[in-house]
DNA sequence: CTATGCATCTTTACGATGTAAAGATAGCGA
DNA sequence: TCGCTATCTTTACATCGTAAAGATGCATAG
């Protein structure tokens, strides 16, 4: 329903001046939109911003990153396909707010996963495995975060997010290290730790999204997962890596 | 020069039937057309599929992948808009051509780098180096390898291209852990230390291009570059995994 | 209670893109 | 010399992002 935009567009380019009165009236236009907003008063839909947000997420977990454009988003709503423009300005802005929540998911994600771990040894594998298993419940979103060019990290709600993000990161290194990090200044060894530790979880995800350790997975013993992989990656980094044994 | 499409296209949708003989002749034409193909025949170029792909490299690095389009490459081949379709097939056919170039000249900037290594310890550290700095230096490419969507891995000519370059990372991987791979199959020890230096060079160049190390360099000692944090964290990694000190 | 202003949403319009389809051109063999 | 076919151009169209202007309804001042 609603392929073409709710109408209009793309239809006659000659006829028509920019200037026609045409007085659309409000009941030839609510006999045009039949079936959107469905209890709710059709004009001024109240939570447009945040309704934009959860058809975005529909749209991306449904349609991929391509399938991602303003109009879809507006079509998923049931709004024109310009009111998204009114809230975030443009793609950019849209996409950006939904990396924030994708960020905000993500840490929650981790979060309670390290809140269940009880060994030591559990609580460093809990963080990269919930990081993985967050992308791979959500392929969408976590291309969106990592793989989306058109993100604007000046937007205080996405910087805010993925900075949050990012301190869960180091936080966790340098208590696996047990030495604290003192201020924002870090010692060479310190940020090759968190950059060691960060590049391995993200460039394994990145790679397992993009299919490209499918060859790597068909050579092992057969049944092997992508989450045995992973743990095998890191029990014996960790076990080079740890004070002492567990 | 030649803005808009060497003109025609979105002017007038409403007259204008499909079928109108019309007979632009060949005056009309070559008049319409002077800069382009300066000293070579204007129609039948000879060899404008290799031109194409220059040209995409070209737009590729100027304008970034958002820019690299059928229509710019045509622009700046000098050729129309719709010249690519008959040597690509879609964006995806030249896309994935323009890939298998970058592959061939990553994995040959690899395979020298490796070539004047001495010591056994710097052979483990030229092949990263290399890896990383082959992304710095053409970041577009990197980005159309590992970032698009778009790519045909069924084509032969990118499947042969991606496959060797991961045939070289699988053997410089064994060969540094002494133990030669048998056949197409892996144990788990030996899966899980290909995933995880691929997965970790590679996240490492993700993240450093998409500008995410910025927060970890800044907080190290003034001046450090990604190089060297790149070698710290290679140095601490093979210190704990090679069989002895060098 | 009415009028005015403003935030919200819709219409309309335009340039750009990918792609399909049909026309034009040239080289090559029968 | 005459088609045949590969190569390139024209034309057309749906879709997308975005700008600009109109329509609508809520809030608030008078």
């Amino acid at each position: 329903m609603a392929k073409s935009d709710t109408r209009g567009d793309t239809k006659g380019g000659t006829a028509r001046r920019p200037r026609s009165p045409q007085r659309t009236s409000q009941a030839s236009r609510a006999a045009r939109r039949p079936a959107a907003a469905k209890t709710e008063t059709p004009y001024h839909h109240g939570a447009l911003r945040e309704a934009l947000l959860q058809a975005a997420e529909r749209v991306l977990e449904r349609d991929g990153l391509a399938g991602l454009t303003l109009r879809a988003v507006a079509r998923e709503a049931g709004v024109s396909h310009a009111a998204p423009t009114h809230h975030f300005g443009d793609l950019t802005g849209l996409v950006s707010e939904l990396a924030a929540i994708g960020f905000r998911q993500f840490n929650a994600a981790m979060a309670s996963a390290c809140d269940t771990a009880t060994s030591p040894l559990e609580r460093a594998l809990a963080r990269p495995k919930a990081y993985v298993a967050y992308a791979q419940a959500h392929p969408g979103m976590y291309g969106l975060m990592f793989r989306t060019e058109r993100l604007d990290y000046s937007r205080p709600s996405l910087h805010e997010a993925a900075e949050s993000s990012f301190a869960g990161l180091a936080n966790a290194i340098s208590a696996m290290r047990q030495e604290p990090i003192s201020g924002r200044a870090l010692t060479i060894e310190q940020g090759a730790a968190i950059a060691r530790a960060w590049s391995m979880v993200h460039g394994f995800t990145m790679l397992l999204l993009d299919g490209r350790l499918e060859d790597i997975l068909e050579r092992l013993p057969a049944g092997t997962t992508a989450e045995q992989l992973l743990e095998a990656i890191l029990k014996s980094t960790v076990a080079a890596r740890m004070p002492s044994g567990t």
